[in-house]
Formats: C-alpha cells, structure tokens, sequence
RNA sequence: CGGGGUGUAGCGCAGUUGGUAGCGCGCCUGCUUUGGGAGCAGGAUGCCGGGAGUUCGAGUCUCUUCACUCCGACCA
C-alpha cells in the first residue's frame, strides 16, 4: 500500500471532543471517522487491525471447538419474548417495526437466536457439550457511549454459547474457554490483562470473570488483594470491616444539631469521626416506589450492585417527600416512622458510641449502640469495598481499588434461556432434561482501542506485530532524488516479495511530515531509505518503540526485517 | 435519567457597546526547500447548529429546539 493513495487524514490538532489518548490518536491518525453519538466509521488502517484481531479470536475459539456461525442482526420481538427480555430490557434494545408493523429488535447479544438455532439439533444429550460463536455488529443504544471505541452504540463484538449437559461439563469447558481468553489478549499484544470475579447479576448463583485491562481511564472499579492475588469486581467484592467497640458504651442521648444534615457537617459539628457514625442511604424499589433505607457506616458507600442483587429488583436514589414520613438529614434507626425496608450495613455490626439521626428536625442521636439499642438486627453486605480494606480471602488488610477497562468476560449462563425458551434433550435413559449454557463474550473495537491505550506515547500508537495495521513501513526522504526512490521503489518490491505486509511512503513531504504520519500510523518497524544513507550503501531500520535501531547494509535489509518482525512476532505469543 | 459545558471554514479557535465573517493548521497554484509536522507569493472554502422573536440592522440580545460533550446513574 502507497502512504500517498491511502484513504483517511492524518492531522496534528487533538479534536476537542477527544479526552482519551487512544480516542484523540485514532481520530488523529485516520483510523476512524465519527458518524453520530457512539457510532463511528472505521479507515483501513483501523479494518486492518480489527481483521486481525478477529482472526486471533477465530483460531483460539476454533481451539477449543468453536463452530462459527452467524445470527441475524435484525430479530423478531417474538423471539425476545419467548426469553422474557422484550419487556425486562430497558430502551437501550433498540425496538422498531417492519413494513408490515411487525415488531422487531437490534440484537444486542443473541442468547436468543442461539438457542433458537440449536433447539431441535440439541434434543439428545449424544451431540453435547458443543460450542458455537459469531463474529458481528451489535447495537446496544447505550445511555452514556464515550471514550471513542471504548464505549459505543454499534460494535463489532464476538460471542460465543456454549451448551452442556451437566455443571460440571459447564465448569470444565468454562475453564479451557478461560484460558482460551487469555491466549487471545497475550496474542493481541496486552498479556497484562487480569482475571477479575464479577457480578452475576440478579438471576444469583452463577459465576462469572471478567477479563480487565488496568488503566486509569477504565470505566469499572478492581479490588485487588496483592498479598493473595484476590481480584474481583467492586460491585462483586465482598467487603469486610471490623467492627469499632469502644470498651465503655454511652449513654444513647438526644443532641441539637441545627441545620446539620450531611454526614460531614454533624461529625464536624460534634467532633466525631464519621466512622463513628451510622448514615442512612435511601433507595426507592422501581416497581413500587417503595423505600428502602440502609444504615451505613459514616466513611463508607452503598455498592448498589449488591442491594440490587439482595432485593431481587431493581432500585433508584430515593425523593424523599413530606407524607414519606422520612426526614431528610436526620434520619436514624431508632423511632423511623416510615414505611420503608429497613436494612443494616455488616459495617456496622458490634459498633457502639455512633452518631445517627433522630428522625426529626435538627436533632441526632450519639451513643447508639448496635448491640444494646437493635439486639434483633439483621446485617448484609451493602457496602463498596475501599482501598486498605480486608481482603475477603486471605483477610489481610491489603486491598487496593484500581480502574479497568473490561475487553471481556465469561459467564456461566445456566437454564437461564434454554428453560424459558423451551429447549431440551433426552438422556440415554430417555429423560427430559434443560440443557445449560455458558456465554463469552469479546467487543473487538474496544480491545484494539485498549491495546492503542496501553501501547503508546504522545506521538501515536505503539502497535504489536501480531495486530498492526502493517508489519514496515517504508520511508523514502527526499524521493525527489531519482536514486533514492529508485532504491525504495525496489525495496518497497523486495519487501512485499519476502511476504511482508508494507506501507510505502515515497511522498514528497518533508521528514518531519514523514515522521509524524510513520508515528501516527504506529507500524512496528520502519526502514528509511534516503540518498544519505544510500551513500553508505546502507537503509536505516528502526522499531516504532525505538527499542531498535541499526543501519544495514541495503542488501542484507530485507533479511534483517523479515528476522526483526518474526521476533515481534514471536513477542505476541500465547504461553 | 440528574447536573454542568460547547455549537462560527475539514481541524483547533477568536469575534468588543448589536453595524461588511476572522486567525492558525490543513486544502489548491507557482517558486524555493527537504533527517522530526519548511519558506515566500497567490487562491478556494461559511445556512455563525435549526426555528421563532426583538431591531433599520443579530454570530452577538430573548425564547425555543436539536446536536455534541463532560461528571454522575445505568450497562443483560
């Protein structure tokens, strides 16, 4: 490929829409181009790089007996009732009708059409355990997409269910499609990428991991044990405090507190520390609008993943109104006169001599005592985990919360979808049973965005061998010199011959120019031909992380290329 | 969904008390240049996001609408 013919501008302004490095480079280096809020075109550099992330994914699925196959995009609504999720699902399914009024759905994700593809082929239990998989356009009409490929509407994802006919069938392919993933972010050049346990989400029960790439621009939030290695989620990582017993228990009293109503402005104003306090954070259920009131401890937040999962439905932040009988900034446990789920905070358990709210106007209480004053209460899990909290499995006091991009994940999906949608097998004793399901699932934009985060300086993207758009990219300085573009035009040629994928620039631009679209384009290795170095006889080859750098004689270039790429290669290996 | 911000040339931005639409980069022509985004000369490019209003006159003031964006919520 000539640099000149290529399709896409390189520029130097960062776009002000951009606040991600790997956004603001891929716009910059016309890899892409926005269309409308989270839907974005892809350049040839960007196809490139996503082809062969794809052809990653194909080989490593293809491994562990993955059938490809391919669902619709488009679906009928009926097929998305026979799951229940036409109506579960909020707006960002994207619902329309066809010219006969029918209504239809994007696929978002197609545990759907899996099923609906496999129903009759899967009725013995001989043809288990198999897997198939897709490589395809999702549309998922997201509140918030940002971050450029990070986070979008339409993407390109690869989802793949498999099917069993028993847990631990499901564990034990679960486990090879486990390591299956992590061949693929090795091989796509971020074998940094960790494991982390996530939430499963409100059907309970089941496992699941999802594969985090750590960045301080990530969307998800890690608890990471660095003494055992524990890593979960947030929303999936229990938190565990110890209790706060002071050895003498006051007296519970009633103090004036006037216009105090946060937290901090009542421990400030009595001189306590917050962790000697007992904050009500208040939800309303969706459905019902019901309230639900958790105490908490002062210095601590409400994971609301887990109060989700332990009401079994969904909730919002709570407006508190006058009939509610709540008031706002004063509320405490003791005389609540509200209707309103009441629940209590493990934080809180075994702690004495708190500040809380006294129900009414400008009034707290200190000196509440959990185990004195609520001998009957019930503790949960309700809160985030913080930073030099407990780790729950080696109950050091170690964890740390770092941020994360997810650019995959795996779930052990259950019955989930084949109970509601009616599939089944007999056994070989002639017994019904409901198939179990696994799903896993890679968005292919988002990896090759993760890669350009992890992999770059300020100049352009640091491409791995096993992913870039091109493997060398070939300068010409000064193609005005007849010699000189002579010389690269047959090296340009020898090159390609040698099998080597090469951008040719022969532009007559200045060097900096040059350069500047070289770092742009982030090819691993370049070779710079120019009258000066053609002087010597020798062409210039240097990496893009500039780890490398030699002149080589012109005859011996190609050889040395070619060794030079199969060791970059060889760096994006699997283990 | 809640709260902020921004819409003026392909990109980045300026535009004063309301009075002829501007700058830098990029683009086109020519000449000179050429090892880290070159110089000179000339040139093209605008529904000032849309609509309504106030006014002799609106990029500028008012109302309205749309889009984008940031923080948060959501993320099967």
């Amino acid at each position: 490929m000539k640099l000149d013919k290529l399709v896409g501008e390189r520029f130097k302004e960062k776009p002000s829409d951009c606040v991600v490095d790997s956004h603001a480079l891929m716009v910059r280096g016309g890899y892409m181009k926005f269309v409308s809020n989270g839907i974005y075109s892809s350049y040839m550099p960007l196809r490139r790089i996503t082809k062969k992330i794809e052809n990653i994914i194909r080989e490593e699925m293809d491994r562990i007996d993955g059938q490809e196959v391919s669902f619709p995009v488009v679906m009928p609504a009926s097929l998305w009732e026979e799951s229940g999720r036409y109506q579960a699902i909020d707006n960002s399914l994207c619902r329309f009708k066809d010219r006969n009024g029918s209504p239809m759905v994007l696929g978002m994700t197609h545990e759907e059409a899996a099923v609906q593809l496999v129903r009759e082929y899967g009725n013995t239990y001989n043809r288990y355990p198999f897997m198939i998989y897709q490589i395809q356009t999702k549309f998922r009409d997201e509140a918030r997409p940002r971050a450029g490929l990070i986070r979008v509407r339409e993407f390109t994802m690869k989802d793949a269910y498999s099917f069993h006919t028993s847990q631990e069938d499901l564990e034990q392919y679960y486990a090879k499609c486990y390591h299956a993933y992590e061949r693929i972010f090795a091989r796509a050049g971020i074998p940094e990428t960790i494991v982390v346990e996530s939430d499963s989400g409100m059907m309970g029960g089941n496992i699941s991991h999802e594969y985090m790439l750590l960045t301080a621009i990530g969307e998800d939030s890690i608890a990471i044990c660095p003494e055992c290695g524990y890593r979960a989620n947030m929303e999936a990582a229990e938190s565990i405090i110890e209790p706060l017993h002071d050895d003498v228990s006051e007296e519970l009293t009633k103090v004036h507190t006037p216009e105090m109503h946060t937290i901090e402005e009542v421990c400030d104003f009595l001189k306590a520390d917050p962790k000697k306090s007992l904050k009500a954070v208040v939800y309303q259920k969706n459905m019902t609008d019901e309230y639900v009131i958790v105490f908490i401890r002062g210095d601590l937040d409400v994971n609301e993943t887990k109060l989700t999962n332990f009401l079994g439905e969904n909730i919002h932040p709570a407006v508190i109104t006058e009939e509610s009988g709540i008031v706002a900034g004063f509320i405490g446990p003791k005389n609540l006169n509200a209707e309103c789920t009441v629940l209590f905070d493990a934080s809180v358990k075994g702690c004495n001599n708190l500040v809380t709210g006294a129900n009414e106007p400008d009034y707290h209480y200190t000196g509440l005592d959990m185990d004195r004053d609520f001998p009957d209460a019930e503790y949960h899990d309700f809160a985030k985990i913080i930073t030099g909290g407990i780790c729950p499995v080696c109950k050091k006091k170690a964890i740390t919360v770092s941020r994360g991009i997810e650019v995959g994940n795996i779930f052990q999906l259950g019955t989930k979808y084949t109970k509601s949608m009616g599939m089944s097998y007999l056994d070989e004793k002639g017994e019904s049973h409901t198939p179990i399901m696994g799903c896993y699932g890679i968005g292919v934009g988002r990896l090759a965005a993760s890669v350009c985060e992890a992999h770059h300086d300020e100049y352009g993207p640091i491409w791995p061998m096993s992913i870039a758009p091109w493997q060398v990219h070939l300068c010409c300085m000064k193609s005005a010199d007849e010699e000189a573009h002579a010389a690269a035009d047959k090296m340009y040629e020898d090159l390609q011959d040698a099998g080597l994928e090469v951008i040719y620039d022969d532009r007559k631009v200045s060097a900096g120019f040059m350069f500047s679209d070289a770092d742009l384009l982030g090819v691993p290795v370049r070779v710079i031909v120019s009258p000066r170095n053609l002087k010597e006889n020798v062409c210039e080859v240097v990496t893009r992380d500039k780890t490398y750098s030699a002149k080589v004689p012109v005859e011996e270039t190609v050889a040395t290329v070619k060794n030079l790429v199969n060791e970059l290669m060889a760096k994006c290996k699997a283990e």
